[in-house]
DNA sequence: CCTACCGATCGGTAGG
DNA sequence: CCTACCGATCGGTAGG
């Protein structure tokens, strides 16, 4: 009777980790508890903490790892050629790809930077800033190339980041859009943006 | 001594929901207290309730008078011409406008929305797709008449708006741009975005 | 408009 | 991995 063999019985952190993103992102981090967190895993809200050390903790983890992921990917997206204009269509497609393929990460990173404590709010918005810093970047170069043509960079580069962004918003795998189509689709939309089209 | 004569005495509702208004901008509707609001406008919590009947209406009175304006706005931008690009440029500056001028209530609406009640939300979410569907008629207008080009009326209609929204997290008046240059040219960037530059 | 307070919730710990 | 539980917080009410 008690060794009923319902359904998975270990725990993995990974796992603990997914229930989070999905439950933060879905009901928000504050309106998210332990016992939320527990209940998606199979076990009670107190059981996690032999994995985790603070619902912040699992907050912290989410937010960092994607923020590499991001990072990481706009790295090898810049580095891949030397012109501009291509430099920055490939920075924008794999900015929306990040967001189509990583929405829950994208929404929860957006939406719950202020529930981090100091120190780690303070961290994860430098690279946040780092991170839009390359697109200015981009755009200023292709402005001194004489390749775009803009307004301001400023306004052009807040437009690109925030189309993207949005994309975490209504993306769903499986519907009218696949995520290359998406990401092809937003980088010519960047391209009309800076006038290079 | 004890009537030293403070600040105001007098608090009248439209003090308390400005303040609610700021507070749920910076730290989010569940981390506001009922404490809180009421000690910025210097009374005890619990004395709200005189003025407020939850905290949930001072969430709801917020949402639902920036959506009427943005609606208003969006109506009086479209129904100023006939010209389809001069109505999606009017529409993309009224957008935008809104978005610069009640940055809180924008952030709090977008921010906030889960945090409504089951029938409040439905009915935010209700308005706020009518709102969306006037952006995508007035594309697809564009594309039937031959006056944009687009490669998907969906994902454009996204990027403008996503674009307008954006404009509520890093505006502040007083800088680099006034409300109405950042209107001029996000209607600008607008024009280039459904090719008709 | 205030103090006192209820009832409920929640993160985290104790101690198996 | 669980139950019991602590300590703190909070929305809202009572009753002036």
């Amino acid at each position: 009777m008690s060794t009923a063999g319902l359904a998975r019985t270990r725990v993995r952190r990974a796992d603990i980790v997914a229930a989070a993103l999905e439950l933060f992102a879905d009901k928000g981090y504050l309106a998210t508890t332990m016992d939320d967190i527990g209940r998606a895993v199979n076990v009670r809200g107190p059981s996690l903490y032999k994995h985790v050390t603070s619902k912040q903790d699992l907050l912290v983890e989410i937010m960092e790892s994607s923020m590499a992921t991001v990072l990481r990917d706009h790295a090898v997206a810049v580095g891949s050629t030397d012109d501009v204009a291509d430099q920055l269509r490939r920075a924008v497609e794999a900015h929306v790809r990040f967001h189509a393929r990583h929405r829950l990460e994208a929404f929860v990173g957006t939406r719950e930077l202020r529930h981090l404590s100091d120190g780690n709010r303070a961290a994860m918005a430098a690279r946040r800033r780092d991170y839009e810093r390359g697109f200015r970047v981009l755009v200023e170069r292709g402005v001194a190339e004489d390749r775009f043509r803009v307004g301001s960079v400023r306004l052009t580069t807040y437009s690109l980041l925030d189309m993207g962004v949005g994309v975490s918003v209504w993306f769903r795998e499986g519907e009218e859009f696949s995520v290359d189509e998406v990401a092809y689709r937003y980088g010519d939309l960047a391209m009309r943006l800076v006038g290079a089209a």
